[in-house]
DNA sequence: GACATTAACGGACTCCAGTCCGCTTGGTCA
DNA sequence: TGACCAAGCGGACTGGAGTCCGTTAATGTC
């Protein structure tokens, strides 16, 4: 049924598994990651089955499962270290994105670098969102966004945060994105102008 | 692959298929959204299979592939009468979700009721939305619901009314909203005074 | 260094969504 | 009323995701 949190390789406030990996599993993490990575980059995310990433890796398919959970999983992983990266800014960078900067300035710096953050990686990450119902929500990166969206709008005093930082990341969906971007043909820069509107208009009105 | 439309059932706006349908084939549609609707009911949306329905309807597994399209097809149509019953209400039904009250009054209307909607159909709204990556925001209704929000907000003047109302829809889609209700157990309740708050600050605010 | 423990391995297997294509039949027109 | 033909039919078939479970070999212990 596929609840990852393993595969996805640790959010920066989950840190590392409680018990070190042997040798030999990350050995095969590795060559898989390696594999699933050049297969992907070589013929289009979809096009490439797990057989073919097991295979590649030079690994069985039930190693595969074991270490990743579901073919989301593993485009999870391959995401983390740059979701790991940007998660880093937002903690420690500079301001805006960084802390220091206002909460509305924040916001919407956090907004607009998500966007062009999907963008960047539309198939790896629609197809870790889309792997199962409910994937994108269950990811364990999506509780780090969340809860800073939700701490900014907190901060700036607005009603039900939760709520609103939620609807925002489902705005910020790769579904979402991916139908603005390519099948609308919109253009990314006007999106990105567009959602940090959005994002001031959540963090200021209603009472 | 999937671009239903044709197995959505009509939505307001389209209308009947161009040319009448054969009359072995609409009995056939009959016999499966029949079927479908029993085993669903009596099983769960989730441990019966298009074999199932097929075998059920007494029809082959083809015929259904070619009247649905997918198995997210087949939820379509099975929420369409339900669908076209809210539609109704909103093109000519009271105020405020029907036409005559102010524009914030609808949108908050609209908000709630579309929430309602969907909470009250999950299972099937769920299918309907992810059997396929992308399927909410190319089924029929979806343009219908999209249109109203963008229309109301229009009229409230605010900026990106097309991009306030899809981040909108994206908040009540089903995945969002199934996470609320089942994997947090929010309180519906709560939630549509949340939600008809939220669609105020969208209706509002931001320049 | 032998042994026990137990995580990890891997590929055969199951299940199901969705496709294909040769056959049938309702509707139509002469 | 016959006969033509596109629309419709249906079930065998394919492809790929995810599971199962007997086997293998790292790691820790004495």
């Amino acid at each position: 049924m596929s609840t990852h949190a393993a595969g996805d390789g640790p959010s920066l406030p989950i840190g590392p598994p409680p018990v070190r990996e042997r040798a030999d599993a990350a050995r095969n993490r590795r060559r898989a990651l390696a594999a699933a990575e050049a297969l992907f980059a070589e013929r289009g995310v979809h096009s490439v089955t797990m057989d073919d990433v097991a295979a590649a890796a030079g690994v069985g398919k039930g190693t595969l499962y074991r270490r990743f959970t579901d073919k989301g999983g593993l485009a999870s992983a391959l995401l983390s270290e740059r979701a790991i990266a940007l998660q880093g800014e937002i903690l420690g960078g500079p301001p805006p994105l960084g802390p220091g900067a206002p909460p509305e300035l924040r916001l919407r710096a956090f907004t607009t670098a998500y966007l062009r953050f999907q963008a960047t990686h539309l198939d790896l990450v629609l197809l870790s969102e889309t792997s199962t119902p409910g994937a994108r929500l269950r990811k364990g990166s999506y509780a780090f966004w969340a809860q800073h969206a939700e701490m900014l709008l907190r901060a700036r005093g607005v009603r039900d945060p939760l709520e609103r930082a939620e609807v925002l990341l489902a705005g910020l969906s790769a579904e979402q994105v991916s139908s603005w971007l390519r099948d609308q043909g919109r253009d990314l820069e006007a999106l990105v102008e567009a959602m940090g509107r959005l994002a001031d208009a959540l963090g200021s009105a209603g009472t």
